[in-house]
DNA sequence: GTCTATATCCTGATAGAC
DNA sequence: GTCTATCAGGATATAGAC
């Protein structure tokens, strides 16, 4: 199930329809394996009507990156918008990039992937998705982290690198886990395991290491 | 040009003539698009002679995963090792994985893409290459978190958090960079830009943050 | 707009001569 | 061990009837 449900029972348009059929694939699939056959077969029609609507799999696939990239900084935005202060805001950050990757894994892997493939399609897309938003997601992460340095809050840091560093945090998991898991086993620090307890942990480790790591305390 | 490079002028057998041309084309490719002729030209030799030394191209594609790592894990665990003071360790797998994450982007991205096509070749790779190191990487950082933490530098914090957030933080640029230098531009925060210095500046701010976010001040 | 049938291309893999 | 020639399958995309 996509991360992008449209109400069921909804009118919808067989465009929206092959659209969310090619999301499935392609972020499961990424854009090498997924198959214009499958795409069609997920939305119930055939392949030359798969071509009918949309000219080309270059074509869905970069309105499907398109939507992936809307949909993932419009939750962010709804969720971090309004926290004025420093600890709020980072907690919700947190909270909102985990629960989100770890519910929908594959898609930060899938932006991974095309980011694998050179990156330009991104850049632009990224580019425009900001540009819809007013103000972007990303200049209201910058504000709040200036004014906590207006404030005293927080020491002086380059919000850029402490963005990245926040971003990594909380993608890393739900991208690696396979290979967490198998660290973890291997250094003993995964017992059998309660998956949900482990992703609440995972949130206060998180916040407690990057806001002590900022705090003036 | 792929990192596991080979002395120049040596006397190589064909068989590591082949595996050094798949890991270039897997590692830039990714699986679903690299394509055994171009591996072959790469090698120099032709399409037969391929499935002659490696049956199949997912053979091929397992070697590779298994030679990245091993080059990956080899080459913190030689710069990790011996650092018994918690900020020199800290201080030296950062340096370590960004300088290398750095000048091979590709790899982090490679072994992403891998962990997107489902994570189990990897988990049993993985096994196997920290099986092959006495003590495996992994149980050396454990141990250096583990230390400190007795000796009082620094407060008691789950290793594995620990870990995953470090290398979120070290790995995010340079799988990124594109995205990274979007929202850079698009908030101001990079001006006309000289990598090198950025990377610098990307270490000590790792470092800080995370140094500053464990120790007992 | 929707379908069946098909074109065209390209892939991984192999047969078989040398 | 190395090559030429080729197979069988599957991919995107389209032609053309309805």
């Amino acid at each position: 199930m996509a991360p992008f449900d449209r109400g069921s029972g909804e009118e919808v348009s067989k465009e929206s329809l092959i659209l969310e059929a090619a999301m499935d694939e392609f972020i499961a699939e990424g854009w090498g394996g997924a198959r214009m056959q499958s795409i069609a077969d997920r939305a119930g029609i055939n392949k030359p009507l798969l071509h009918y609507y949309f000219r080309s799999k270059e074509k869905l696939y970069r309105e499907t990156v398109y939507r992936v990239m809307e949909y993932f900084f419009g939750v962010v935005m709804g969720n971090v918008q309004g926290k004025d202060n420093f600890p709020d805001f980072l907690r919700s950050f947190i909270d909102t990039v985990v629960d989100e990757t770890t519910s929908h894994p594959r898609i930060p892997l899938f932006l991974m992937q095309e980011l694998s493939r050179g990156g330009e399609a991104i850049r632009s897309i990224l580019s425009d998705v900001l540009g819809k938003q007013n103000p972007p997601v990303t200049e209201v992460m910058r504000d709040n982290i200036l004014r906590a340095m207006e404030r005293g809050e927080i020491r002086q840091v380059n919000p850029i690198h402490f963005i990245m560093n926040l971003i990594g945090s909380c993608l890393y998991y739900a991208m690696a886990e396979p290979m967490i898991m198998e660290i973890g086993k291997q250094i003993g620090m995964i017992g059998l395991f309660d998956k949900k307890a482990f992703i609440e942990e995972r949130k206060e480790a998180i916040f407690t290491l990057l806001y002590h790591g900022v705090a003036n305390e």
